[in-house]
RNA sequence: GGAACCGUGGUGUAGUUGGUUAACACACCGGCCUGUCAAGCCGGAGAUCGCGGGUUCAAGUCCCGUCGGUUCCGCCA
């Protein structure tokens, strides 16, 4: 005979004045008169309040609601009624009706929750993760959840109208150089082997599109095992997707469909199309950054050529050097800012690795403070009228690598446009990034590195330097930024073993190591691959942004604390009894110890 | 791996230059109350001040260590 329930506590209106209805959910609030009780009932779909009337409802109904307290599980039967003039609740969706109960079902009593679930103030984070099952009953949570959901939809219904099929790809897969850490995953069967995690599905993808599925996407879990970040965790999903047939127009095309679609229908939002498009080099130059916030200006600008010549040494010959002299003007600043806050920029810069940061303050005479002694009158005048400056302004100045520079400005830019408020938070600022270089060098390594991954394909027109001249090979790669947050990148690939084999040699595999690691992945190139290209998507990011959250955490039922700890699960933990000898691993003596140190602080708890 | 900030009844916070019995709001328990909706009124219970050590006549407060949370740098596409 089912449940019986007939419709979401939320959900119920004028129209449905009248019906006899049966609603399931928890006691959200109570307000007992002594004599009428109200109960506010939630459930995912909203509020609705419950009447017990002690003239209406027989008295063992009303003696059981009396009873009632927050979060106890409940089943209402009752009649929805307008409410009596003068008493809608114009903060309620479901404000201007009531149920007046007629029988009322106990399925559940409920301790005292250890936060309150309408609590008005930020609940401490561990504690909510803590007890997320009750974390995730708050009203915001679901919406949350409710929207990723939507989304999901959105874009599913989307790429089946564009002919993609979702594929599932391993989990317990190889592990791959390159790229992050991997988690891995001892074998019972095959004593010393381990799975990796996927970081990515991105050989798999590739495969499939060799396997001619031509079109493909997947909301594929993936595993990094770094440092966590406000935006960034162990696990997470990124929609993942690859074509073949394609060149690089092909994919920004659809994706800049699917991209207005999804806003469209999520945020009501019209996205202009085509989306602008910005080099990588001029991404650099002019923001310091590969994801460039262009919701706001103060734009970089290079001044190596302005001050080359100039009486101030740090300058003239940093530019000698083949350094350059890059700088901001933060306009209005030179008003605005104490000298503590210059300072505190100063050590910023020293943070993102400048060796200091220069500045002075522009005046009706030329200017004040910092570097200014440093100048002569016309130098001063030159230097201000290139940045376009006006008095009470601002300049800020680094002389480094150029590289440096970049990186230094840029994150100061972030943190100056967040500090004088220039960002508008309704703007959705989409565009792409293109033109990428093929390869970073990595200091630390010492060799390059690929600057998306090994598989991307080179411009046509760069080809021939790939293996005499590297650094300057640019890729047939793109990212598509949101309000200078990088949402997703992807690339046309290499589909020719040859070419695969170079990429692999200047990022300093041998062949042998390449065929050790790759082999498969190369062979299969010899039986016919097409041309294909795709993107990944860090889709929690994505709805990070769409719900306008802080933290990536807040859009995932069950995240992780930046240690990486499941706080309700309490995972990771130790394995126990034989686990450990099933899959030939041994632990450290400093990791026995560990766990004899925890195990013992636990128990004195 | 490094740095910063935070940790006080169930929750959110206050707690002065170290000084008596750790304060407030909400929640909780009891009582009153028939139209509230963050109900109201009266009363009550509830804190090893994260943990360990130190300085001091005296530590929630100062110092050191440690654990946990968050953010950032390194790391990570």
């Amino acid at each position: 005979m089912g449940f019986q329930r007939t419709h979401y506590c939320g959900e119920l209106r004028a129209d449905h004045v009248g019906q006899k209805v049966v609603v399931c959910g928890w006691v959200h609030r109570r307000r007992d008169h002594g004599g009428v009780i109200f109960i506010d009932l939630r459930d995912r779909a909203g509020l609705v309040q419950v009447v017990f009337d002690p003239e209406k409802v027989p008295a063992e109904i009303f003696s059981e609601a009396e009873r009632l307290r927050n979060e106890y599980v409940i089943q209402v039967y009752g009649t929805v009624r307008h409410r009596l003039p003068g008493m809608a609740n114009p903060n309620l969706q479901t404000g201007a009706i009531e149920i007046y109960a007629d029988e009322l079902k106990v399925l559940n009593s409920a301790k005292t929750p250890p936060f309150a679930i309408d609590s008005r103030d930020d609940v401490d984070e561990a504690l909510r993760l803590k007890y997320r099952y009750l974390d995730l009953r708050r009203p915001e949570m679901h919406s949350t959840l409710e929207l990723r959901h939507r989304t999901t939809k959105i874009i599913r219904d989307f790429l089946d109208s564009r002919g993609f099929w979702e594929i599932e790809t391993p989990m317990l897969t190889r592990s791959t150089p390159e790229g992050a850490r991997d988690f891995l995953v001892p074998s019972r069967v095959h004593p010393g082997e381990f799975y990796a995690l996927p970081q990515s599905p991105q050989l798999f993808k590739q495969l499939l599109m060799m396997g001619g599925v031509d079109r493909y996407f997947q909301m594929a879990r993936c595993f990094r095992d770094e440092d966590l970040r406000a935006d960034r965790q162990p696990e997470f999903t990124q929609l993942d997707m690859e074509m073949a047939f394609v060149d690089r127009e092909d994919v920004l095309n659809l994706i800049e469909d699917m991209m207005a679609f999804v806003f469209r229908e999520i945020v009501g939002e019209e996205i202009k199309l085509p989306l602008r498009r910005m080099s990588y080099a001029d991404a650099m130059a002019r923001y310091g950054s590969d994801k460039p916030d262009t919701r706001f200006g103060l734009e970089i600008q290079d001044v190596s050529m302005i001050v080359k010549d100039t009486g101030f040494r740090v300058f003239s010959e940093t530019v000698q050097n083949g350094g350059a002299v890059r700088g901001i003007n933060v306009e209005g600043a030179g008003e605005k800012f104490a000298r503590r806050e210059i300072d505190e920029l100063g050590e910023l810069a020293v943070t993102y690795g400048s060796k200091g940061l220069l500045w002075l303050i522009v005046t009706d005479t030329g200017g004040r403070g910092g570097i200014t002694k440093f100048f002569s009158d016309e130098e001063l005048a030159r230097l201000v009228s290139y940045m376009e400056a006006q008095p009470g302004d601002l300049l800020i100045f680094v002389a480094d690598k150029p590289e440096t520079c970049a990186e230094v400005l840029g994150r100061l830019r972030l943190f100056l446009g967040e500090k004088l408020n220039l960002i508008d938070e309704d703007l959705w600022d989409m565009l792409w990034v293109v033109d990428w270089p093929l390869f970073e060098y990595s200091e630390m390594e010492g060799r390059f590195m690929a600057a998306h991954h090994p598989f991307t394909a080179p411009l046509a027109e760069d080809l021939h330097l790939l293996s005499k001249d590297p650094q300057k090979v640019r890729a047939q790669a793109y990212d598509l930024v949101l309000n200078g947050t990088e949402l997703g990148g992807g690339s046309i690939r290499i589909h020719r073993r040859e070419i695969q084999e170079e990429m692999f040699a200047a990022l300093g595999l041998t062949p042998a190591e390449a065929k050790e690691r790759f082999g498969f992945f190369l062979d299969a190139f010899d039986y016919g691959t097409p041309p294909h290209g795709g993107i990944a998507f860090g889709f929690d990011r994505w709805i990070m942004l769409l719900a306008k959250k802080e933290s990536i955490r807040d859009v995932m039922a069950f995240p992780k604390t930046a240690s990486a700890q499941d706080l309700m699960t309490g995972a990771p933990s130790a394995a126990i009894g034989e686990q450990l000898r099933d899959l030939h691993v041994r632990l450290t003596p400093e990791a026995e110890k560990r766990l004899q140190d925890v195990a013992l602080s636990q128990e004195v708890r």
